[in-house]
DNA sequence: TATTGTACCCACACTACGAATGGTACATAT
DNA sequence: ATATGTACCATTCGTAGTGTGGGTACAATA
């Protein structure tokens, strides 16, 4: 695992390490199947807190790159070569921009749909008056 | 048009302002079809900036609840006692929560959607990598 | 000319929210 | 005893959005 992670980059760790552990996928230097570095042992090598690199493993595993298996350690998925082309991101995206088109068609001011939006988010019923 | 605002509140100006002559709507003092003061006049009346009071006006006409008739000022909407119960924001809290809901579903993070509503808000496209 | 509502430009300070990371502890299974 | 992934709490920091102001200008109408 030869794995370059910029401090003083502008992105945040655990998305740099996400991406490269996808490019090593995509260039087939990482197989289906094979073994990942556990989180504290990738910590440790890259100097980086566990929990960054935990974040990283759970978004991959979402994402159907890698696959956890408890105790057993980390592999990399199956299918982890196409599910790299997957773009969740545009999906989210185009959900989002079709709701907020028709409140905006309502009349709805940005400020409001803002406001809902965290009270949604927030799992908190929209307050009256 | 007695009304009071409290500079050191802390709900917005424009906000207190919408609230009181929703409330006047709502007590008959300010019946439907009555004239209300135009813009500059009620804002030097409470020492308010011309926007402010233009922003106000124009979310009670977004929710009919006054009338503004061009150059001959501004009234209060026939139907203003009932379109002052109506509650836009609870149905804009459903939508979204809606499209929320179906969001955290497919596993996608907060953060993630987060990031993607900003950008819809800001009609740009979700961006690659 | 004066008035109406409206629409731009810009700016500035404040606040609050979330992002990112760190530290510790846990259940499970060998 | 040791290793795995994971969950909870705390803290720092940056930034985006908000509210409000100032100014100027417009078309429409009396």
């Amino acid at each position: 695992m030869e794995i370059a992670i910029n401090t003083e980059g502008q992105s945040p760790l655990f998305a740099q390490l996400v991406e490269q552990i996808k490019q090593r996928v995509l260039d087939k230097s990482l197989a289906p199947g094979a073994a990942l570095p556990s989180i504290r042992q990738l910590a440790n090598d890259l100097q980086l807190n566990n929990k960054t690199v935990a974040k990283a493993y759970q978004l991959l595993e979402r994402d159907q790159i890698i696959q956890t298996k408890g105790y057993r350690g980390t592999f990399v998925h199956p299918d982890a070569i196409a599910n790299c082309t997957i773009d969740l991101a545009a999906w989210v995206f185009a959900q989002l921009a079709e709701t907020i088109e028709t409140l905006r068609g309502a009349g709805t001011t940005d400020s409001e749909i803002r406001i809902a939006f965290a009270d949604a988010m927030h799992n908190r019923q929209a307050k009256e008056n």
